[in-house]
DNA sequence: GGTATGCAAATAAGG
DNA sequence: GCCTTATTTGCATAC
């Protein structure tokens, strides 16, 4: 019983109708397929092969990531389909006079989950995972079959939506919180449920949002010290000398996506 | 004004 | 229930 978010009812705990701002980000790369490299991504100047918009000819998986499961309509899309996709979909929005942000907002009447314009404006850049991508795309194109099936008349996809959010807003913490929970961490990266609770009782903060942000601490802990590498100083070196390691990993963990 | 993007909340999935 | 790891998603703010 426990909807600690935002009830789809009416108000929502912290700001009521989102202020359509919101941008998105991610980090790179570019959408990998399965185990496939796809040349999706970037492509500062390159060349471009348009080929086939051509169903019929479907996504070749390799065997490997094959689902078995829901594909009642569609098949796993290709790069180029998404790319394809995505390209057009860009293309059509701002010839409808839509932004991103409307965009965002019009899926939240539609489906009941909103999203914001830094989504909207990954999908287009292409800045997504892959499997974020094929989970998006319906959506979008359904929202596009809509906006453009009814060019003139305003139909639904325009009001205040933002109803059903099913995602918990984003909290921001302010500076001096942060810091008071970064000294915590110091002093104990793993607080007992008892000590969230106080923590989060003397901060204001609820105590879910201080275990998550506990939580996402010790990630970043984990991405700015790899095991294996010794956070040593370039003084340190003389007296480290074969201490641990014998090399240095590079202390980037950059994969194909996720990290940032 | 929209749009892009860095940092990091919130979530998903397996323990 | 909480943890960890991987990922999705958006606030805030720079373009």
């Amino acid at each position: 019983m426990a909807s600690l978010y935002s009830q789809p009812g009416g108000f929502t705990v912290n700001g009521m109708l989102s202020p359509a701002g919101g941008g998105q980000s991610l980090v790179h790369p570019g959408l990998v397929r399965g185990g496939e490299t796809a040349e999706l991504g970037e492509h500062p100047g390159h060349h471009h092969h348009h080929h086939h918009p051509h169903p019929g000819h479907h996504a070749p998986h390799h065997g490997a990531v094959n689902s078995h499961e829901a594909h009642s309509d569609e098949d796993t899309p290709t790069s180029d389909d998404l790319e394809q996709f995505a390209k057009q979909f860009k293309q059509r929005r701002i010839k409808l006079g839509f932004t991103q942000a409307d965009v965002g907002l019009a899926l939240g009447t539609l489906y009941g989950n909103v999203f914001s314009q830094t989504t909207i404006c990954r999908f287009e850049a292409l800045q997504l995972s892959f499997k974020n991508m094929c989970k998006l795309k319906p959506l979008l194109n359904k929202w596009l079959e809509e906006a453009d099936s009814s060019t003139g008349s305003p139909t639904s996809i325009d009001k205040i939506a933002a109803q059903g959010r099913k995602r918990k807003k984003r909290t921001s913490i302010e500076v001096s919180v942060k810091g008071a929970l970064e000294s915590h961490f110091l002093k104990c990266p793993k607080p007992s449920a008892q000590e969230i609770t106080n923590l989060a009782d003397s901060l204001q903060l609820e105590k879910e949002v201080v275990r998550v942000w506990f939580c996402n601490r010790r990630q970043k802990e984990k991405r700015m010290t790899p095991p294996g590498i010794q956070q040593q100083t370039p003084d340190d070196v003389y007296s480290q000398v074969g201490a641990v390691s014998s090399d240095t990993p590079p202390p980037h963990h950059g994969l194909q996506s996720g990290v940032q």
